[in-house]
DNA sequence: CTGTTAGCGCTTTCAG
DNA sequence: CTGAAAGCGCTAACAG
């Protein structure tokens, strides 16, 4: 009913062998026969059976995307970059955000240029969405692993306990020895995979750094989810610059004695949440519910932070003037938001990319098989010196 | 090397048909045995290899959704609805904006309650990026074709030209002749596939009748790209609202002699670009440089809507007071928009869950296997009367 | 209920 | 450079 390899031979007058290797041009084989070969897989509309091939060969041409939630261009700009960089040639240099790369490969084909006999097999990339769950997570794995998916590049943070950490350990252990590539994008290392982590600690605490610089000295942390690792180092950052300025504890009231060892227990000025803007909204009506004194406030994210201008707005307060606003990540929108936010700029797309290559086994992988990657200040409209400066 | 259904079969004791029957649940098998081969597929840590078993039953478990920007929530909201329908068993009912599913679905194996012996196959759901492409869709579809996919489901706005449509179609007929099952989602339908369409045209006209009711005579369209079903089907519901109120042709300029007919043949106050901020942005500068008259305008897109907002806000122009802008999906952060913007409301999660029901045949297909999406008109605070009410 | 027996469609030595 | 033949690991009739 399906045509198959063997019908193509047999309409080109050539043994089942020859087909597959012109189809996968991994082998010398001559300029006519080919030709015949390649016509009459035209004319009989021939598509290779993935799973036959991938059967015998060992080896299939899928590459897994894990996100968390596939509906945040956090992610979608990281998958579209790593999915950039599965075409058949090696990509034109995208720019910065990467959009309209527009490829128009080969027609389905494995069809090579008339000498050529290298080519890069087009490798389908595909993305599936965790929505945060370790355990769907672990599931996706293992049906990657059935699929003897050739790659898979892990992104965003991850469930921060040690038994998720083991379990996962395990699966990626398991994975890099049946030969599939493993990278991790924005995430910790895990042993066998190669990583490329965001300095998130770094950059939030130079963002804290930049509001105590400019006076703030009531700030409020809006958090994400409790069991992340992005989370965790984005606060731990945000806490390290408060305690390199003396202010180790901003418990949301006045301590009943001043014990200092009792203020450093005290839980600081933080709330968490999701990663999403009614999250961020919550937060700071609740953050200044409980310290109406707040100056400045430190979004996890850019999405949260939209929730928390709005938040602000809505109590009448005016940002930067009332209440300074950061953001982290710089989404295409933080740009153009009102006001536009200062954040810390994660090269989203690059990494991406990168993470995609370094998946292909073309690019050379960083020593040690992890790199980190730097975030960048960017100091825009929502943050001022407080009202009462010094206060 | 690897394990391998024979090795499990080997230490349980029994024939490899029996663990595969096992394993697939779809055929009776004595509680002791299946037990039996269950720990044996736990101590040697099996997993099946997919394409050898796709190969055999000729069928396999992977479900592709192809989205033309991956970055975008338009497309993420869709794809992660469709996704969360794909899970083991029916998933609880997800609330609106769909997140926090958490399934925490069997350990990836396809471990069944002692005596149930339906197990529905764990699909894999992979979402691929077409980049706005219709050369990528085709490819993707050819690759997913290859792999013998479950099921595709085609996301939102199609290449609006005879020539893809044809080779869609084609493409669409030789995939459903193969089995594999087509769902189309916000797009408009294709012979032989379902399809849940957005009532684009509609909503577009629904949208432009209030503002035309508003008051408004002079309104300015940011529309998509040309060549896309979606953007074309928004316009024609734009052009109809002004046809119905006798405003047919809103040329940049008055017409040199009064004629009706030439009037008609005027290209009314349209700018395309791409469904991003920053075309939105541009439009709106165009649009005013050419009719500083405007009163009103309206997006293709909420993105394209908020880029707008911020053109005119850098111009100095108040919204709704100087100008009203809408937008169109109603996206999440539409509605803490500043100001919250006007919009029509696509129900995107539930579309998306449909199509991802349809795709595995757990619904029924609606009434001759297209089913249109009503649009919801949501009236916010981007929309107020023009300056000089009638003007 | 369980074992035996054929392939599924392709790749890949190994000979020509 | 090309053909023949031997599986890859699993499923699906058939028998028992």
């Amino acid at each position: 009913m399906t045509v198959t390899l063997a019908d193509v031979a047999a309409r080109a007058g050539v043994s089942p062998a020859t087909v597959s290797r012109v189809l996968s041009g991994n082998y010398p084989v001559a300029e006519a026969t080919r030709a015949r070969v390649l016509r009459a897989v035209d004319d009989l509309d021939y598509v290779v059976n993935g799973p036959a091939s991938a059967l015998a060969a060992a080896n299939s041409d899928l590459v897994g995307i894990l996100v968390n939630d596939i509906a945040d261009p956090f992610f979608g700009i990281m998958a579209g970059a790593i999915q950039s960089e599965m075409g058949p040639a090696a990509p034109p240099a995208a720019d910065a955000w990467g959009p309209g790369q527009a490829p128009g490969g080969p027609q389905g084909r494995a069809a090579t240029g008339p000498a050529g006999p290298a080519t890069a097999a087009e490798k389908l990339a595909v993305v599936c969405n965790t929505n945060g769950s370790p355990e769907r997570e672990l599931t996706y794995l293992t049906l990657l692993q059935r699929q003897r998916a050739a790659a898979v590049v892990l992104t965003g943070s991850a469930a921060d306990g040690p038994e998720h950490t083991e379990r996962l350990a395990a699966k990626v252990a398991r994975l890099v020895a049946a030969g599939t590539r493993v990278v991790l994008c924005g995430r910790p290392p895990v042993p066998g995979a190669l990583a490329l982590t965001f300095d998130n600690r770094g950059g939030a605490r130079r963002l804290t750094e930049h509001l105590l610089t400019l006076g703030h000295r009531r700030v409020g942390y809006i958090a994400g989810p409790a069991e992340r690792t992005t989370t965790r180092h984005r606060l731990e950052g945000h806490l390290a610059a408060l305690a390199a300025h003396g202010l180790p504890a901003q418990a949301p009231e006045a301590q009943p004695d001043g014990d200092p060892v009792a203020a450093a227990e005290q839980p600081p000025l933080v709330v968490h949440g999701a990663y999403d803007r009614a999250s961020g909204y919550d937060a700071a009506c609740e953050l200044l519910r409980r310290e109406p004194g707040i100056t400045a406030l430190v979004a996890a994210n850019d999405t949260v932070a939209l929730g928390a201008c709005a938040a602000l707005r809505d109590m009448g307060l005016s940002i930067p003037r009332d209440v300074s606003v950061t953001g982290f990540d710089d989404l295409p929108f933080s740009a153009d938001a009102a006001p536009a936010l200062s954040t810390v700029r994660l090269p989203l797309y690059e990494a991406g990319a990168r993470a995609g290559r370094l998946a292909l086994g073309r690019e050379a992988p960083p020593p040690g098989g992890v790199a980190m990657i730097r975030a960048e200040l960017m100091i825009r409209d929502s943050t001022a010196p407080p009202p009462a400066p010094g206060r």
